[in-house]
DNA sequence: ATTGCTTCCTGAGCGC
DNA sequence: TGCGCTCAGGAAGCAA
């Protein structure tokens, strides 16, 4: 569900809710949650939380590091003094002050990889640049274009390309950028790409800035919703701010919005 | 090597 | 009210 800016959200709300705090014990309540490598008991305290793509990454005092994905409908719910339980609680981080973390997710897909704080994370490993680095440029994005043949909104949903998004973002970039979704990407001029790559800064910053999207399942660690979902111009839409319809078809399995008018 | 199809799972929303 | 159908923000695994 979440993509870069949601994710940068939730990191961001546990960093001023659990940064600091020690580890205790941490319980699964559905199998196949925690991937642990390491005990998950004696982590010590959290020293780090930070983001890769849609990776949130939580460093411990005790060399250890917790990877978590929360996939299409994960999320952190902090619970200040352990007794909360929720809807579709999967796994929870108990701390030594009492609170706890509880990682809840409908759809079961959202992980936790507990590991020591060196190991290889090799999902980690192939990801692309994070979209928002002087890493990712246009140079950088015409080398990687030139030899795929596959649509355009699949070429940015590839992890291993850019870093983070994910179908929503992909459709509003697009259209921003004014480009056909279903454009070859090998087809892309230099001149598309520069648009790209800069639309995809812009709407990512100000996603960002918002808190992310909230359409059904997304909730900042706070509870609180995000509000970028109010500046959406194609997702779910049914007609274009141009006037035209925007038209739905599907590619690669997924949902695709855009306008014809404005995206050729 | 690259592409695209299927699958994991649960719930919401819709038409009938 | 209830049934059955479609859809959902992700990505691994597999076959072609």
């Amino acid at each position: 569900m979440p993509e870069l800016p949601e994710v940068e959200t939730v990191v961001r709300g546990l960093r001023k809710t659990v940064l600091g705090k020690t580890i205790r014990s941490v319980e699964e309540f559905r199998p196949g949650t925690i991937r642990a490598n390491v005990p998950a008991a004696d982590c010590g305290s959290i020293t780090d939380i930070t983001r890769r793509g849609k990776y949130i990454l939580i460093l411990t005092a005790k060399q250890r590091k917790f990877i978590i994905h929360l996939r299409m409908t994960g999320k952190f719910i902090y619970d200040d003094d352990g007794t909360r339980s929720s809807n579709h609680c999967r796994a929870k981080i108990f701390f030594t002050d009492d609170s706890a973390l509880i990682f809840d997710d409908v759809r079961t897909f959202g992980t936790i990889t507990i590991a020591s704080s060196d190991a290889r994370i090799p999902q980690i490993d192939a990801l692309g640049p994070e979209p928002l680095s002087g890493d990712f440029t246009a140079s950088y994005l015409e080398r990687q274009s030139k030899h795929r043949r596959m649509p355009v909104k699949s070429f940015l949903l590839d992890q291993r390309v850019v870093a983070g998004l994910g179908n929503i973002y992909a459709i509003e970039i697009l259209h921003a950028a004014g480009i056909d979704p279903r454009q070859r990407t090998d087809t892309l001029t230099g001149k598309q790409i520069q648009t790209l790559v800069r639309h995809t800064k812009k709407i990512l910053k100000e996603a960002i800035r918002l808190n992310g999207t909230t359409i059904t399942d997304f909730r900042r660690v706070d509870e609180k919703n995000g509000s970028f979902q109010e500046f959406l111009n194609v997702y779910q839409k049914k007609v274009c701010r141009c006037g035209n319809p925007v038209e739905r078809i599907v590619i690669g399995g997924r949902s695709t919005y855009f306008c014809a008018a404005c995206q050729h």
